[in-house]
RNA sequence: GCGGGUGUGGUGAAAUUGGUAGACACGCCAGACUUAGGAUCUGGUGCUUCGGCGUGGGGGUUCGAGUCCCUCCACCCGCACCA
């Protein structure tokens, strides 16, 4: 009987369907696993092979725990806000969610056509109001929390509330920005205002005034910030959204911009998010780019009083800080760098410099943040100020210049160009001073960066290795009162605010001015008459009148949208519960589910998704929500699938096309071919014809044997290549089955590789060689079968097992290959003993062929329950074993012994056997190394 | 520049703690059955001057190295004036 794939596969998706089979509740009887993937975005273009690659392998899994015994949760859903959907709905004028509605059912069609075990009940949308409410909860009640830097976890903001109306702020360490009262529009805080406020002083503010005060701690806030502003897409960017100064979407140019913004203080999770990374079984590679990303790094700041025309200290008591790792540098000091933007440089700048300061300004201001970032060479001007050294009193020349990021740090350096490469760099090109302070070495030719080195013209610090001053420097800036110990990090906030259609409205309304959270009512999106901005730089909810919101509270509605990653960083939690209407997730059922434990997807999303989802998790278990703080406590990233491109060769100026061997013949041009004309790399010439018009009369110069073989290279799979392998031909073709085995089977998960259809019949054979084991002639059932089948199929099992706990998902195929090639070889009929086990280890990997076959093994029920088959060790050991006998390390002959035997015993047959001898040649043997099981070594 | 990774037959790749390098599969070659199907089955297939040589190059440790150490090279990914 043939391996009727299409039956098999239609038959057994419409039962699991009936069976509800994929259904899970939570279970305390059954220890539970958590197979995450990341979640689709449901573009309009659908899946191509690359894109199942991942759900394969986390299905394998997921199955294989279920087979073990485990309560597994595998669930699927889409992050189907975006800007696509928006971008057709502003050419088109069609409603987002109606794009969005006819993806995601392509999306599932072509997902469930490849049998996964998916429990579609618990699917989540990000952009359905059942789902984005809880985004908007979870949003509010960042609103409404504060983060406790004491006691390093969020908290309620009317316990903020409580310690203000109780004490000011004085036994109170909300995060917060370092002068979070500049800019306070009220009275209370006067120019000499230091940050610190009493209870009286609470009490006599209005609720407009403490509103604009507590906005200054909470975890979602709002702040006019500079923000990265893409005009083309007519909205503001995070960092990681942007790359190389262009949108990471479309690729416009970004500017920097101040608006007023919802932000994320992800700052105040900093060390956190650091720390915890400690404990995650991700690849080393996704950890360091996080730790980068975060950017923790120890030094000191120092404060450099501004000095008046005079050289005194100015009477303003204005100061200069700066933060350095290399505050042991302190006496190399030779001048100071600002950036253009640092709000010192107007006072700073004598008369005689503004001129050629301004002119350094704007020219920077004009620069796009791509050239400033693209452009290493060296600029800057002098702003005629001075500083006063702390240390040696003497006078410092102030410089500006766009090598000093105003967005890092203080926006300003002390610039030691002894120690500095960048600073010696800008020293030599302004033929400024290098003050040598390392012994020996000479800064005229390079900067030295090795703190090791030993310090000179350092006062008292000379003689010590720059490592050794560090701690030296910081305490002597601490104990002069000019600057403290400090940790820097490159993490900003992140901006929370976009001015687009498509996403989250927040549930925020305003009165009087002041932001309000709306708890009563989902804030659904309102109906507008276009996609776009308004005409004053509006977003587009702004288009949208009272009467259009369903829900409109207070004189105006917040008109900006969540960006991509709010519904994405919580997804996990809404599987465990998705239903819920009351909360986001019963605390019970989070409580029970947990963790995810294994976490699948591409490494594009090391950054953004995975620090936001983290920090998420983290303020939920902090307000006591959930009972974790780290969303993925595993993580596996799969590797790209690249195309297999094929092309011709036309001779140039003609319609003559020219086998790939015998193009150098010819003056020719290479065009895409697609490839589905082409079979190993053989051309179907009639189709060739019918493809195009323009080829129809085509001619060929073939190859002897009169086929035309393509050229081909390994490419991206894009449509303008004709290189796209959808998988719904492949399932037409070889069956699902086929095609999960030949993913997992083409090498190992993390790897990019070339996707090539050649070997997908190697696999789809390999699949109709086990269906003939259980259907065979003679398909009697004996109970038992031999010993010899059962020592293959308990090898299997053994290196099955071994394989999937390691996530080695090709080589399980392999070793299903092997056992089937060898059963098959032996030509006996197979007892339910070998074939049940079999169909269990297949079920993973070719579930709806597994059920078939498992029903024809007499299996009881569904073989998703059988229970994993356990590698009986009397299978495993043989009674004898070949031992390799090599002489010097090169082997020479097998000799066969018993497995019994002891090592002494291998040595003696070894040293009697006649061919050893032989291998000798006269020489004395000086030692015999006997590796039991393995090996023997003979040295002479 | 910094961080992470990868280099093994014609191709995708195996080799988990150092122990017969190339399993498994594709492709290719030969044969069988067929009679022109890209079907099926069987056998062969790293290179070789048949001594050997072979895991990017060079060196080292070891009885023994794809695997460990040092060094160099190539390619891929991420970050990038981060003080």
């Amino acid at each position: 009987m043939d391996y009727d794939f299409r039956a098999i596969e239609a038959t057994w998706q419409r039962k699991w369907k009936e069976t509800e089979a994929y259904k899970v509740t939570e279970d305390s009887e059954r220890p539970k696993f958590y197979v995450l993937d990341m979640f689709p975005y449901p573009s309009g273009a659908g899946l191509h092979v690359g894109h199942p690659l991942g759900y394969i392998a986390s299905d394998v899994f997921a199955r294989y725990k279920r087979h073990k015994g485990y309560n597994v949760l595998h669930p699927m859903g889409y992050d189907s806000f975006g800007l696509p959907a928006e971008q057709y709905a502003i050419q088109t004028g069609q409603h987002p969610a109606i794009t969005t509605e006819e993806n995601i059912n392509r999306y599932r069609d072509q997902l469930e056509q490849l049998g996964f075990c998916y429990d579609w009940s618990r699917e989540v949308r990000t952009s359905d109001p059942s789902y984005y409410r809880w985004t908007q909860w979870i949003f509010g009640e960042l609103f409404e929390s504060w983060y406790d830097t004491q006691a390093q976890r969020a908290r309620p903001i009317s316990e903020l509330e409580s310690a203000f109306s109780e004490n000011g702020n004085f036994n109170v360490h909300p995060a917060c920005h370092e002068q979070w009262w500049q800019g306070l529009s009220f009275p209370h805080f006067g120019a000499h205002f230091d940050g610190s406020f009493t209870a009286t002083d609470w009490d006599s503010m209005n609720m407009a005034e403490r509103q604009e005060l507590l906005m200054c701690f909470r975890i979602a806030y709002l702040a006019d910030s500079e923000v990265n502003w893409c005009p083309a897409l007519g909205t503001v960017l995070a960092n990681d959204e942007v790359k190389d100064g262009l949108s990471e979407r479309g690729g416009h140019p970004v500017v920097k911009k101040t608006m007023r913004q919802w932000m994320m203080r992800i700052t105040a999770y900093a060390d956190r998010l650091l720390n915890s990374l400690d404990h995650l079984e991700w690849t080393d590679s996704v950890k360091e780019a996080q730790r980068h990303w975060i950017g923790r790094s120890e030094g000191a700041s120092v404060r450099f009083a501004v000095a008046n025309r005079d050289g005194q200290p100015d009477p303003s008591g204005a100061e200069v800080e700066v933060f350095t790792t290399r505050p042991d540098t302190l006496h190399g000091v030779a001048f100071m760098v600002l950036a253009p933007e640092h709000t010192l440089v107007e006072s700073l700048t004598t008369e005689a410099c503004r001129a050629d300061v301004d002119a350094y300004i704007e020219a920077a201001g004009m620069k796009s943040e791509r050239d400033r970032q693209g452009d290493k060479s060296i600029s800057g001007v002098f702003t005629g100020g001075q500083v006063i050294h702390p240390l040696t009193g003497a006078l410092v020349p102030v410089w500006i210049a766009d090598y000093v990021l105003a967005g890092y740090g203080t926006g300003a350096i002390m610039a030691v160009p002894a120690g500095d490469e960048r600073d010696w760099r800008f020293a030599k090109h302004f033929d400024l001073p290098i003050p040598a302070i390392f012994e020996g070495v000479d800064t005229n030719e390079a900067a030295c960066t090795d703190k090791n080195a030993t310090l000179c013209n350092s006062g008292e610090w000379n003689g010590l290795r720059a490592v050794d001053a560090l701690s030296r420097a910081i305490e002597w800036v601490e104990t002069h009162g000019c600057g403290a110990r400090k940790r820097n990090y490159r993490i900003r906030d992140a901006v929370f605010s976009r001015q687009r259609y498509w996403g989250e409205p927040f549930p925020i309304m305003y009165e009087g001015g002041i932001p309000k959270r709306i708890t009563d009512a989902t804030v659904t999106l309102p109906q507008v008459d276009a996609y776009l901005p308004t005409e004053d730089g509006e977003p587009p909810l702004a288009r949208a009148s009272r009467e259009d919101w369903p829900v409109f509270r207070g004189d105006a509605m917040e008109t900006n949208t969540m960006p991509g990653w709010a519904g994405s960083s919580w997804y996990f939690l809404r599987y465990m519960d998705p239903h819920n209407n009351v909360t986001f997730c019963d605390r019970e059922k989070s409580d029970y589910w947990g963790q995810v434990d294994l976490y699948v997807g591409g490494a594009e999303h090391t950054t953004g998704h995975l620090l936001y989802s983290r920090f998420w998790t983290k303020f939920l278990c902090d307000r006591g929500y959930i009972g974790f703080d780290e969303p993925f406590k595993s993580m596996i990233n799969q590797g790209m699938i690249l195309g297999r491109s094929n092309f011709v060769y036309r001779i140039q100026g003609t319609n003559t096309f020219v086998t790939a061997s015998q193009r150098k013949d010819h003056h020719t041009q290479r065009l895409h071919v697609d490839i589905n004309l082409v079979e190993n790399d053989k051309l179907d010439l009639e189709g060739f014809r019918a493809w195009r018009t323009e080829f129809a009369d085509a001619d060929f110069i073939l190859e002897d044997d009169g086929t035309y073989i393509c050229g081909h290279e390994v490419e991206k799979m894009s449509k303008s290549k004709y290189n796209v392998q959808t998988p719904d031909d492949l399932v037409e073709r070889y069956g699902a089955d086929t095609l999960r085995c030949y993913e997992m089977f083409l090498g190992p998960l993390t790897q990019h590789k070339p996707w090539d259809t050649q070997g997908i019949s190697g696999v789809h054979n390999f699949l109709r060689k086990i269906h003939r084991l259980y259907t065979g002639d003679n398909a009697d059932l004996p109970e038992k079968s031999s010993e010899e089948a059962l020592r293959i199929v308990h090898k299997a099992i053994a290196k099955v097992t071994d394989d999937l706990d390691r996530h080695a998902f090709n080589t399980v195929v392999s070793a299903l290959m092997i056992a089937v090639n060898d059963l098959g070889a032996l030509n006996t009929n197979l007892g339910r003993d070998a074939l049940q086990p079999l169909a269990v280890l297949l079920s993973p990997y070719a579930p709806h062929l597994a059920e078939e076959l498992w029903a024809a093994s007499k299996g009881p029920g569904s073989v998703l329950d059988a229970t994993w088959p356990e590698a009986l060790q009397s299978y495993l050991t043989e009674d004898q074993i070949t031992y390799p006998v090599s002489f010097n390390g090169k082997v020479r002959f097998q000799l066969a012994l018993s497995a019994s035997l002891s090592a002494q015993e291998v040595e003696a047959s070894v040293r009697q056997d006649e061919r050893t001898a032989a291998q000798l040649a006269g020489k004395d043997i000086r030692k015999v190394i006997v590796v039991p099981g393995r090996i023997v070594n003979v040295v002479a």
